[in-house]
DNA sequence: CAACAACTGGCAAACGATTGCCGCGGATGA
DNA sequence: TCATCCGCGGCAATCGTTTGCCAGTTGTTG
């Protein structure tokens, strides 16, 4: 049974002052003088003091606390911006609940609805909901948001910019003689595919290939098969995945019903996860960087969680770029 | 600006109750007559009401919150493990704070002091603390280790058999012909690294074959080519390496030196993480079963959290088994 | 020398929910 | 009819911190 531990009125006794000065030497620095704030800290330290989570919030209104809603825990595209967003949050004072929605939009509403009043801010990865209610969210809950942008809204976002990726990604293809290909999309909500989608057609018409659009289909390794069949049927000689996860899942497939890869098809993923490099043939992939992107996202949430200045500071969208493996390669003649 | 979540008082006055009378209309069914327990209901759903963590925790002293402590992030391992620590967690209704310690003990220890009072209880992933902090810690906060067992520890915890599953692996080894036989070892301050240690000692000499004892090393892929060139140094035909993750810079080494796997030198993992059957050789391991663990741990912390019988309860070994793979074959002539 | 500012430290009121205690009214039993 | 008990709902204390306000002291300036 842990016994009680130390409030900050013991340390206010233990140093003869009144509590309202203790809380000033611990938190206001210059407030109290210099002789008395070192013996309330002394006696802090001795009692192992620290400071209440709950009765600060309570007084202040802040928890020092962000969330982080991500769509799938498991996928290892997420892993970067947990380790970007955790690290300047840290720095920041802050601490980190993680939240995995699985896909479901209703389960992120639901999120957002229980941990209001929790956290003092949300940062939302690849969100699944839809603008409206992204933009009513943002009202209610400082916010930014990963890979995902509202018109008109007033709050940041970092975002990648995954269709220039994919774009680069189609010239590769393109330069290796192909021209008939396909883009295996993802969920229907997601506002990174349908920006693909815009840019690939136009990247298309202008170099003269054909595109055909398929899926949607869940980004998971599990709904590989499903893809690989498909994009064979379709008779293309190159296909750009929706992200690595589907992609291995694809690669998986085409093994194992004998397909030479890049010989007869060539396969391009997005996001170089963990695993990429490791996949034989290594997947050539659009590489994004998801850490820099935690990074910026909790710097941009800091900066809106200042109480003196504070701001919504300018969005950020971060450069991708094309990592040729060994999965591509000329089309068959 | 987002304007003022509706308090527990704006249900009561718009119920025309107490305060005290919605607060039990909320949380304790039965106390309050039926159909004004309908109407406080009725009044909260209008409102969009829902209770303050801050004032709950001060009040009741339980945030419903507890913090889930691992040593390193970016390793897919504990992947399974949040997962299965999270679902069970939202059911129970609590949230989860990340920690990512970074390998570091000192992290770790500052980590709980920090959090100490935030949370209700805490998750230790494979903590790197001595046996006394641990032990210290665990009067402090209610606490569920996993792959850390205390002497005479007071808290339960959820271990798995790993090994159990290296024992199987020398043995797999040792019948496809290897006689000289390496294990990779993990951190010192790895209590699975201890055990494993011992447990393969003594199947060696049961097995009557020489056991070379490596490291430590980092857990990280990057410490991969240093134990590739010690093991290859070390003259064996078989290794067994600390984690996946390392196993998998090994296999990346040992390409990069032109080293065939199997057929020169047979290597085995631990954890079967993600990506252990895309690298290639597809990498034979001793699968662990994370998101059971992650279940059984969130379980056992809650069974410890009940208000009414809080109990700890026994503890959990979970068995683990070889799977494999392409990683391993017969002894080199 | 008077007036004023700057600096310190204390008092007490929030913040929002939980919960022990009490009192009121109606039902029950003797 | 009276004593008792129970069901229900209100009062008010409590949790630990922050912070607006004020008062006392000291130092500064015209």
């Amino acid at each position: 049974m842990p016994e009680r531990a130390p409030t900050l009125r013991d340390v206010a006794e233990r140093s003869g002052v009144a509590v309202s000065t203790a809380s000033r030497a611990l938190c206001m620095p210059g407030r109290v003088n210099a002789v008395t704030a070192e013996r309330v800290l002394a006696a802090a330290r001795d009692l192992g003091y620290s400071a209440s989570a709950a009765g600060r919030a309570l007084s202040s209104g802040r928890t020092q606390t962000v969330a982080l809603v991500v769509p799938d825990i498991m996928n290892p595209f997420f892993f970067g911006i947990m380790r970007g967003t955790q690290s300047r949050l840290r720095e920041g004072g802050y601490v980190h609940v993680l939240v995995d929605t699985e896909e479901s939009v209703e389960a992120e509403e639901r999120t957002l609805r229980s941990i209001r009043g929790t956290v003092d801010g949300v940062i939302l990865a690849a969100s699944r909901m839809g603008d409206d209610d992204i933009a009513r969210w943002s009202q209610d809950v400082p916010l930014v948001t990963i890979n995902r942008t509202v018109p008109g809204a007033e709050f940041a976002s970092v975002a990648m910019d995954t269709p220039n990726g994919e774009v680069q990604a189609l010239e590769h293809l393109v330069s290796l003689g192909h021209s008939r290909i396909a883009y295996a999309g993802g969920p229907r909500t997601s506002w990174s595919d349908g920006h693909r989608r815009e840019a690939l057609a136009l990247a298309a018409g202008r170099l003269g290939v054909e595109l055909v659009g398929l899926g949607p289909y869940a980004p998971k390794r599990e709904a590989g098969p499903a893809v690989a069949d498909a994009v064979l049927a379709s008779g293309v000689t190159g296909v750009l995945v929706f992200n690595d996860l589907l992609a291995f899942g694809v690669l998986d497939r085409l093994a194992a019903r004998g397909v030479d890869v890049p010989g007869r098809l060539s396969v391009v993923g997005c996001d170089d996860v963990f695993g990429a490099d490791l996949v034989r043939p290594a997947l050539t992939t659009v590489a994004v960087p998801t850490e820099r992107a935690g990074h910026h996202a909790a710097d941009l949430l800091l900066a809106a969680l200042d109480r003196l200045h504070p701001r919504v500071a300018a969005s950020v969208e971060l450069p991708t770029h094309l990592v040729v493996r060994d999965s591509t390669g000329p089309a068959q003649a």
